[in-house]
DNA sequence: TCCGATGTACTCATTCCGAGTATAAACTGG
DNA sequence: CCAGTTTATACTCGGAATGAGTACATCGGA
């Protein structure tokens, strides 16, 4: 981004999904989210980081969606003092893109969102990081029955499921107990980018449950397992096939191509593509409320 | 607000019950939503908001949620024109308060979001401005069967249900048709403040499904009827009075105080009250992933 | 004392969801 | 070419949640 006296500052969270790995796209080594000057000669906000993504990337971003707005101060609250950009605004976006291969000379990188937070991965196994963060916290809650209950909600302690939403609220919570800095619990980033991170992480993940973004990260014609895997990237759960594919043409969000695909070790699977023009769509039922007749 | 050289400015969307109407605060008469510049002398942004909206209406803001941002040349795609502030940016947010009699000098008004959305409010019948509505934006979308579509969709037209969380998608579109500036169809407000205010409803619209917020605008202790006009009034939907409470004591959300009201009418309610400590709270069940086992 | 209004406890059918089973169709290594 | 592995796809079945409606209780007031 060219810099200049901006009035605001554009941070996106560029998520990708490759290798069943969901995949974010940094700067510097994996310490930087992209980010750069709010450019005026642009329409919106969103025009700006759009067109400034699309020349990092070579690629159109499919979705992108703002985020959160932060203050300076509300950024890093460890130290106290007062920078030169006192009272700058930061604004972030979550973008999805369907391939990953920047166009850059070389300097973006697309990580896992697990090596910054390892404890998120539940697919195969629940993760001995996490194992070690509910020990700690544990010790951090001893006689505090509300610390207790928190940790207890927020990391499926006991009897408590574990709930692949809250990613930011863990976050948020290790940071006060004070276990973010350690090395052995995820790759460490520069300022709070490893915060607006959790934030996108938490929204695609509530976002895939109600609403087609899924389909924003799928190749133009997928098999339904790719579809479930790159679910299941993003949810960091694994999940019941026969149920993911009822659920998913209960939806009726996608049809046959008529094509097969070609052998990925097993079987030939239908190939599928999404429907255009569904816009009513949601993924699942929704919430609802107990309405009345007439 | 102190005017002063101010980055952003701060945009309020003040929300509270009474008299089964949901009302915001405005000023000038209903014509604009309250605003000022963000203080940087306050540590954050929510923090700047929640004091000066403290300090104007004499009461705490239970929850104050972040809305969105725009830039300048976001919020009035009508005037090409280049203003002298062009750049700035607002950042609006959602509160909710429990009571609204303003403490300041006369100037607030709380009015119900239905004088300015007339057409959202299906509590007692589909309000006749949303059959205009309709009628008129079938003429707009005339031999265009996208525009149909998206009018059908939002409006519940045909066997299309109606969605009670389109506000701001509704109000978009008939922004796009030319049909926000006819004065049957709800009050006008300055700028874009209309528009935020969409943005507020249709927020608090989908917030009260998964998520206890409700709670947030009701007295100490409250009948169950008192809950369920509450959310209707939100809503602006009629709800199911036994389904509702069926629900509501299946979340275990609150519990009974041993009182009883007075007299509202007919025979003696229960009062409850919310039960606090509850953070891991769902109103609803909440959209599901189709799990597997271990 | 009857009526209207509200409060509260049920029933019943349908749909949705979690869990599991069974079979089909490819590839792989001996 | 046969056995085993991997993936694809179609079912079944029980339990939970949801939508809709009924029955009855208890108050104030005409």
């Amino acid at each position: 981004m060219p810099t200049g006296l901006a009035p605001a500052e554009l941070i996106a969270v560029l998520a990708a999904v490759t290798d069943d790995q969901p995949r974010v796209m940094t700067l510097r080594g994996g310490e930087a989210l992209p980010s750069g000057p709010f450019e005026t000669s642009h329409r919106s906000l969103q025009q700006s980081l759009r067109a400034w993504i699309e020349r990092q990337t070579g690629h159109p971003v499919g979705y992108l969606e703002q985020l959160y707005t932060f203050a300076d101060k509300d950024r890093d609250p460890r130290s106290g003092e007062l920078t030169e950009e006192a009272g700058r605004i930061s604004i972030s976006y979550l973008g999805l893109v369907r391939e990953q291969d920047a166009a850059g000379i070389g300097r973006p990188a697309w990580y896992s969102w697990y090596s910054f937070f390892p404890w998120e991965d539940h697919r195969d196994r629940v993760p001995d990081e996490l194992v070690e963060i509910t020990d700690r916290l544990g010790v951090w809650a001893q006689d505090d029955p509300v610390r207790h209950q928190r940790v207890d909600y927020l990391f499926g302690v006991g009897d408590k499921a574990w709930n692949e939403e809250l990613v930011l609220q863990r976050y948020e919570l290790m940071y006060e107990a004070g276990l973010v800095d350690a090395p052995q619990f995820g790759r460490p980033m520069q300022g709070d980018n490893r915060r607006i991170l959790a934030t996108g992480i938490s929204r695609l993940r509530a976002k895939i449950k109600y609403s087609p973004v899924v389909f924003e990260l799928m190749p133009e014609s997928f098999t339904l397992l790719q579809l479930q895997r790159t679910v299941e990237a993003l949810s960091g759960l694994r999940l019941h096939k026969p149920n993911f594919r009822r659920q998913i043409d209960q939806q009726n969000l996608i049809e046959d191509t008529g094509e097969m695909s070609s052998g990925t070790g097993g079987r030939p699977a239908r190939l599928f593509r999404f429907r255009t023009a569904i816009l009513e769509a949601r993924m699942l039922s929704g919430a609802r409320l107990p309405l009345s007749r007439s």
